[in-house]
DNA sequence: TAAAGTTATTGATTTATATCAAATCCAATA
DNA sequence: TATTGGATTTGATATAAATCAATAACTTTA
C-alpha cells in the first residue's frame, strides 16, 4: 500500500534486513520487515535514548554510533550492562513490565532506527516469522548475559580487561572497522563498572598489558600489538 | 475438540494457569492456554530435565520440586545461573540457538510440566496473547539477570548470603510456604557457585549470622530468627 | 553397622583488588 | 589562551575473601 511504501522511502538506509534479525527469513520476507521501521532518530553524546522508568513503546536498532547500557540503583550508583554499537537492538528489557528497566545513553553521536512496539504487534499477528525471530533475539539476550555472569566472575583483571578488548575488537571486526586498532568511546571507570574493578585497577591494569608489550594506549586509543598474548590471557577461562 | 479435551483431562492438575503465565488474559483465554501442556514428567534428585546442548524442543513449567540450572565451562567448571522452583519456567535459552545453553537438575524429586516448542508456535499464529505472553516470559528473565548482576557484584559476602537467604524465604513464601524456616536443598559449594563465593567463605558467612542471632542452622534446615536484621545487610545496596 | 565417600567446618596464611591520597593529564569553555 | 573540572595515573596501605590444610560431620552403600 501507499503508506508503506512511504514509510520505507523514508527509512530506505535504515534497513531492517541490513541489522539485527538473525533469521532464516527469505528476501520476500524482509523486504515486509522493512517496514516495522518508521522512523529513524538521533542521538547526540551524552544524551539519552531512554531512560529507566520510561514508557515502553518501541524498541531500537542502532544504526550508526556507540551507547552504553546501565541501570542505577537506589543510591544512585550506575552498573554498566554493556556497551552498543551498529546492528544491535535496544530496550528488549521494556517487554517485561511496559518500562524500560535500563537507560541507554550516547557515548558518540549516533543514529538511532525506531521499531514500534505496536507495529512489532501488527506484523507479527499476520507475518508469523516475525515471532519467532523475536523469541530468538531475547532468548540470545538471555544466553549473552548468562555467558557474561560465567566468565566474568570467575577471572582475574588481567583477564577481564584482556576479554573486555579481545570483545571490542572482534565486533569492531564483524562492522569492518579495525579489530585491533580503535578508540574506547568509554571512560575508565565505565569499563570498570562493566567489568566489575575500581577504575585504579583498569588503569594499572591497561598499563600493565602495555608494558608487556601487548597493548599500546594513547589515552582514548588503543592498539592491540599482540593478539595471541592477550588470548592467551584468557586461555584458562574460555567458554 | 476431542484431542484437546483429552490432553486437558491427562494433565488437569497441571494447569499453565496456576503456573507461570503473568499475563492480562481472560479466564476463557486461559482455558485454551492449558492446552499448551501436554505431558508431565517425573525427573528424581539427581536426575537431568535436560543438558547443555540438547536439542530443543521444549519449554519446561516446574510443577512440584526444587532445581538448579547451570552452565558448564570448557574446563568443566559448573557455575549455578539459578535455582528453580514450582510455577518457574526453564529451557528458555534454548530459542536462541535451537539447543539448550545450560543444563537442569532436580535437587529434590520433581515434577515437571512439558510445553512443546511446536504447540507454542502452532497455538500462538491463531492465539495472539500468547506472543506477548512469551515476550514478556522472556523479557522477564532478562531483567532478572540484569538485577542479579547489578547487585551481586557491589556486595560482601554478608550481603550475598542474606540475600540469597532472604530471597529464598520470599519465594517459599509465595507458594504458602514458610519464609523463614526451610530447607537448603543445595550444598554449600553450589551456593558459592551461585552467589560467587567458596565453599569455606559461605560456610563462615553462614555461621557469622548465626552468631549473630540472626539465623539458626541445623545443616541442612535455616531458620530465619530476625528477618529485619537480614534485610538491614542490604540497605546499602538494596535496589 | 561399618566403611567409604561426600560435604561442611574451622584455622592459618596469602593475595588480589579495594581504598585512600596525591599528582598529572586532558578537554571543555570562558 | 588561560582556567577549571573531570579523567587518569601512580603509589602506599588495608582488607575481604581466596587458598591451603586438616578435621569433623553427614550420607550412601556395601
Amino acid at each position: 500500500m501507499a503508506e508503506d511504501q512511504k514509510i520505507k522511502e523514508k527509512c530506505s538506509d535504515c534497513s531492517v534486513r541490513e541489522l539485527c534479525f538473525p533469521m532464516e527469513i527469505t528476501d520476500a520476507d524482509m523486504t515486509q520487515l522493512d517496514v516495522l521501521v518508521k522512523t529513524k532518530i538521533k542521538v547526540r553524546k551524552k544524551e539519552y535514548l531512554y531512560r529507566q522508568g520510561d514508557e515502553f513503546n518501541s524498541i531500537y536498532a542502532v544504526r550508526v554510533g556507540f551507547l552504553k547500557t546501565a541501570i542505577t540503583n537506589s543510591q544512585g550508583e550506575e552498573k554498566i550492562l554493556g556497551f552498543n554499537m551498529s546492528g544491535e537492538l535496544l530496550g528488549l528489557d521494556g517487554f517485561a513490565n511496559n518500562k524500560y528497566e535500563s537507560s541507554v545513553v550516547a557515548l558518540h553521536d549516533s543514529e538511532i532506527c525506531v521499531i514500534e512496539k505496536n507495529r512489532i504487534d501488527e506484523i507479527s499477528q499476520t507475518f508469523h516469522p516475525l515471532q519467532n525471530c523475536l523469541q530468538k533475539i531475547l532468548s540470545t539476550e538471555i544466553v549473552r548475559n548468562n555467558n557474561l555472569s560465567i566468565s566474568m566472575s570467575s577471572m582475574n583483571a588481567e583477564q577481564k580487561i584482556s576479554t573486555f578488548l579481545l570483545n571490542l575488537g572482534q565486533r569492531f571486526k564483524m562492522r569492518n572497522q579495525s579489530e585491533n586498532h580503535f578508540i574506547l568511546r568509554m571512560t575508565r571507570s565505565e569499563i570498570g563498572s562493566y567489568v566489575d574493578l575500581t577504575v585504579e585497577t583498569v588503569s594499572r591494569t591497561l598499563r600493565k598489558l602495555e608494558s608487556m608489550g601487548v597493548i599500546k594506549i594513547h589515552s582514548k586509543l588503543i592498539k592491540i600489538i599482540d593478539i595471541n598474548k592477550l588470548k592467551e590471557n584468557l586461555i584458562s577461562c574460555q567458554t
